[in-house]
DNA sequence: CTGAAAGCGCTTACAG
DNA sequence: CTGAAAGCGCTTACAG
C-alpha cells in the first residue's frame, strides 16, 4: 500500500503498448531480443521507443504470468541439513550468488538430516514449481533419489556426494590423505579419527582417505581409534571422551572430520588436563572461519566452500539443458596452525 | 523428466473436472472450502469425489497460476547481512518453520550489510512480487525503510529495530543491563565493552543498556573503554587489543555484544597471557551453540533467536492483513558460565 | 448446487 | 515489421 493506503499496481505490458499506441505483443517482442538491435522483433526505433517507455516506468515482467507461460519459474529448491550449519551456510551463499547472476532464485529449506523431514521440503519444493534440487543431505542409506529420478525431477547434489548421481564436492578422500600425511610428517605413530555420521559421504570419504593414505605410510589404526559421531561440537565431545577411554596408550594426535566436532574436542581435552597443540595434536576439516580464530589456532583443511556452492549451480543448469554431468570434486587445501605444528 | 526423457505434466483442475464429468470452477469451488462439508461450493457428494480423485491423482494447485489470478505469490523475502552469521541462521530456521506453518515460502538473500547491496536485494525481491519483506539488517542511518514505506510495500524488521517501524528483536537494552548488573555483582568495578557496530540497532541497544546500569549501580565508564567493533572475531580481536593499549589501568572485566567478538576477544587476550575467567572476565551476547562449548565455557546472554524469527512472520501476516503494529521486543536471560564465574 | 465466462500478465506461433 | 489470437492454470463474480 502506498501512502494513500491503496497497493500499488505495477506497471504491465498492455500499459507499455498502450501508451506508445502498438500491440503488447510487439512490447513483448522486444524486451525479448536481448541484443542491441532488436533482431527482427521490430523496427529499431520502435524497438528504442519501447526500451524507453520501460526504463522509464520501471517495467518488470510480472514472473508468475511469465512462468505461467512458459512452465519454467527460474527457481531453485536447495535443501539442507541445516542453515545454522556454519558449512551449509557458506556453500548456499555460493549458490545464492551463483543463482542470481544467472537470473535464478532460490529456496532454502532445513531438513534436519531427517529423512522424513527432506522427502517434505522436497515436496513443497516440487509443489512450488521449482525448475530444479540441489540437494545438500544426501543419506548414503537414502531412497529419495531414486524416487527423484523417476519421476524425472532435475536435481544435483552438494556437500555430499551418492555414487550414480551429479554433485559439487569437496574432494573429501583428499582431505583425509593430506590430514594424514601431515601428522605422520611431525612424527605421530597413534592416532584417532572423530569419524562423524556414517550416512553421510563427507565423513565416510575423509575417513576412508585418512585411514588409506595412514597405513600407506606404514602405520596402524584399530577400529576402537574410529570414532563415529554427530558433526557438532557434542558430537566432538563425547567422541573424544570414547576415544580416550578405549585407547591406551592414548594418542598422540586426532583428525576430527569437521571443525566444530574438533571444537568439542578441545573442551573434553582441556577437561582432562591436555592441551591442544602440546598434549595433543589436532586436525579439524572445512576450515571454518572459526578455526583460524581460536584461542589455539586450529589446523584443518580447507574445503573450497563457496566455490561448491557455485559450482553445484552450474551443474545444475547443465542438467537443465539435458546435458549428463559428472561428479565435480574439488581440491581441498591443508592449513596447518598451533594445534598440530609442534614435531614429535 | 521421467525415465523416458519427457517431462511430467502436473495434473490440473481441468483434469480432475474431465474426469468427473463437471466444470474445473466447481473442483475449483470444492477445494477451496477447507472445512469438512463443503459450504455451498458442491453438493456432499460432488465435494466427496472431486477430494478423493485429487488426492488420488496427487493434486497440487499450480502456485503460479493461483498468484497470477489472486495477486498474492504467499512468498517471503527475507533480508540478512550474512546467512553464515549463525545469529541469523538461526533466526531464520525460526522464519522458515513459521512461515510454512501458515503456508508461505521464503526467499533469503545476504546483503553483506552493505545498503547498497540491501536495496539491490529488495528489488530482486520485489521483481519476484513477494507479499512482504522481512529485514534483518536495517541501518540506523539508512533511507531505503522510508522509500520502501513510501511505495507501499509491507516489511517489518527483524533482530535490528528502528524507531517508528514493526521489528522483532531481543530486549537488547534488557541484555546490556543484565551483563552489568552481573559483572558488577562479581566485584568488577572497572570494564570495558566490545561494542559492535554504531550503525545497528543491537549494538547500540546492547552498550546503552550495560552503561546505564553500570551507572545506575554507581560504576564509572569512560568513552575510552566502549570500542565499537565488527561483530566477527577479527573485530573482537582488534577491539580488544585496542582496550588494553587505551585503559589503564586494564579492566577486570569486558563485555562483548556478540559471541563471535567474544571469541576473538579470548583469542587476544591469550596472546597477551591473560586467561579468560582467571586473569579477565567475559560475557558475550547471544548464547549462540558454541557459547557453551568453548574449552573455557562462555557466559552469555541468552537471545531467543528461534522465537524471534518466528514473531517477524507473525508481525508480517498481520501487518499483510492491514493491522497495525508495534514493535516487540522478546526477553534475554543471563547464562553464567565459568567466563566470568569467579567471585572478585 | 453447478456451469460458463472473464481475466490475471505474459509468450509465441501464425498471419498479413 | 506488426497485429491478433490463443492459452498457460487458476479464481471468482454472475447466472440459472
Amino acid at each position: 500500500m502506498n501512502p494513500k493506503g491503496s497497493a500499488e499496481r505495477a506497471v504491465t505490458l498492455k500499459d507499455l503498448a498502450a501508451r506508445l499506441g502498438i500491440h503488447p505483443s510487439t512490447v513483448s517482442r522486444v524486451l525479448h531480443s536481448d541484443s542491441a538491435q532488436a533482431r527482427g522483433a521490430a523496427s529499431a526505433e520502435t524497438a528504442l521507443r519501447v526500451r524507453e517507455l520501460a526504463r522509464e516506468l520501471g517495467y518488470s515482467p510480472d514472473p508468475q504470468a511469465t512462468s505461467l507461460r512458459t512452465r519454467r519459474t527460474r527457481m531453485f529448491g536447495v535443501i539442507v541439513p541445516r542453515l545454522s550449519d556454519l558449512v551449509l551456510a557458506i556453500m548456499y551463499e555460493g549458490i545464492e550468488e551463483a543463482a542470481a547472476e544467472a537470473g535464478y532464485s532460490t529456496f532454502v529449506m532445513n531438513s534436519r538430516d531427517d529423512p522424513e523431514e527432506e522427502r517434505r521440503k522436497t515436496e513443497i519444493m516440487l509443489a512450488r514449481r521449482v525448475d530444479g534440487l540441489i540437494i545438500g543431505d544426501a543419506h548414503l542409506d537414502g531412497n529419495l533419489l531414486h524416487d527423484l529420478t523417476n519421476r524425472g525431477v532435475p536435481f544435483v547434489l552438494m556437500n555430499r556426494r551418492i555414487e550414480g548421481y551429479p554433485s559439487a564436492t569437496c574432494d573429501d578422500a583428499l582431505g583425509g590423505r593430506l590430514a594424514a600425511s601431515h601428522l605422520w610428517e611431525k612424527g605421530h605413530r597413534r592416532v584417532a579419527v572423530i569419524a562423524g555420521e556414517p550416512y553421510a559421504s563427507t565423513a565416510v570419504d575423509r575417513t576412508a582417505g585418512f585411514v588409506d593414505r595412514w597405513r600407506e605410510l606404514g602405520g596402524a589404526i584399530s577400529e576402537d581409534a574410529i570414532v563415529w559421531s554427530r558433526f557438532d561440537t557434542v558430537g566432538g565431545r563425547d567422541a573424544t571422551e570414547k576415544i580416550l577411554h578405549a585407547c591406551a596408550p592414548p594418542p598422540t594426535a586426532l583428525f576430527a572430520v569437521n571443525d566444530f566436532a574438533a571444537i568439542g574436542a578441545i573442551g573434553t581435552l582441556r577437561s582432562h588436563g591436555l592441551q591442544v597443540g602440546r598434549d595433543m595434536a589436532l586436525v579439524g576439516y572445512n576450515d571454518t572461519s572459526l578455526a583460524s580464530q581460536l584461542p589455539i589456532p586450529l589446523s584443518s583443511v580447507h574445503s573450497p566452500m563457496n566455490e561448491i556452492g557455485r559450482t553445484a549451480v552450474q551443474l545444475l543448469r547443465r542438467v537443465l539443458k539435458g546435458e549428463h554431468v559428472q561428479a565435480v570434486q574439488l581440491r581441498p587445501t591443508l592449513c596447518v596452525r598451533e594445534s598440530s605444528a609442534l614435531q614429535l
